[in-house]
DNA sequence: ACCAAAGCCGGGAAAATTTCACGACGTTGC
DNA sequence: GCAACGTCGTGAAATTTTCCCGGCTTTGGT
């Protein structure tokens, strides 16, 4: 009897190769397909699959938003992030977020089809490249946002990747102007940045702000 | 006689996805793939493909940079970029740098293989999503950072995202910090955005820095 | 050759922002 | 109770951003 995934990524080209590599190795039936987050929750609830294969970047809600509902619907799913990041923060928050394995798009076919069995056999897997930053971002300290900063200091880092003048974020959260510059310089100083814009590559690297979000502006 | 076609894609996985589409189509033959920008262009000058589809996010040079070295070894090479970015900006680029076509990820295989038999019909072959980016971005009027910057605004431009400080940038440039803080908000001007933040987004929606560029700070 | 337009470089001063020091208040945990 | 911490805010100094200016060189048209 052979285990049943669903297959998550919203380029239909894509999924064609995770298909053939999967197809190639008895034991593995790849059931459906879904291209983005929400189709993926439907479709999970309706197939109940031994394992989900998601990608991360998707339109509507995201992988990781994804992973979330799923494991929220039932507590045991097997989730396989397979994923272009090779950002140790994207990995940290899939994990976080109830996944069972992170691998890069970069990793050879053997590894994806090694991190399919490991997940299969309640393993948690990570491909090496990412167990590799994730060991040096250790060594070099690097102040995790999420870790770092109190619950306010982070919606406030946020809004300020996200909207845009200190008066609006001042708006939204109901404290003086003053307190939202005051929050901005400290979460630099927190965060070892000088400037906004390394403020910003450091928030793109830690996958506080994604590449996704940046069509809205 | 069929048409050859060379592959270029740092996903291994996601090579097999265009294999097994392309090679349903009589009249194509994949003779082989490439990982990365400098792979290709070594194998395009030994196999002389027909075709060449590239992905731009890679390791080393990116996929903008193989493809005007290849251009310039073959002034009439055929090229067609198939990439996840659905960025116009991208697209910009890519067709001066001399690709013949862009086709987006998310596009179904359909538009993927006529994109390929446009091209190699000597047409020019633009994915729908893309040519509705274009002309959003057309009516939105935003400016186009490459068109209405100087080529000195531009340079300033680029180190403002890459490097640091305005001291180190005047260093560099050997002006005076005054000059470099005048141009940079020159430039926040001319693209009329209001904040170091938003300068950031829009480099990083019209590609002007790419994700790639993250890893080094 | 001349002029106009545009790019490049920076000074100076006003305006805005960032930063720092400080205090108040409520919560949490020992 | 009290120390530690997060949150919110003020005020004043330090810095940056912005705006306006002039000089310089290059380019292109007449």
């Amino acid at each position: 009897m052979s285990a049943t995934i669903l297959l998550v990524d919203d380029h239909s080209v894509v999924r064609e190769g995770y298909r053939s590599v999967l197809e190639k190795q008895p034991g593995l039936r790849v059931i459906a397909e879904a291209g983005d987050g929400a189709e993926a929750y439907r479709l999970f609830k309706s197939e109940a699959p031994d394992l989900v294969i998601m990608d991360l970047s998707m339109p509507g809600i995201g992988g990781i938003e994804a992973v979330r509902r799923i494991r929220q619907w039932d507590k045991a799913a097997k989730i396989l992030v397979f994923t272009m990041h090779e950002n140790a923060g994207f990995a940290v928050q899939a994990i976080r977020a109830g996944a069972r394995g992170y691998v890069t798009k970069t990793s050879p076919p053997e590894t994806l089809v090694r991190a399919v069995m490991d997940v299969l056999a309640g393993k948690i897997a990570i491909s090496p490249d990412i167990d590799h930053e994730l060991a040096l971002s250790r060594l070099a300290g690097e102040s995790s946002a999420a870790d770092v900063l109190t619950p306010r200091e982070f919606e406030v880092l946020r809004l300020l990747l996200a909207e845009n003048t200190t008066e609006e974020i001042a708006e939204t959260l109901h404290v003086s102007p003053k307190t939202v510059a005051n929050l901005h310089s400290l979460i630099k100083d927190k965060l070892g940045v000088g400037s906004d814009i390394e403020l910003v590559r450091l928030a793109l690297r830690q996958g506080i702000l994604t590449d996704a979000d940046l069509g809205e502006a």
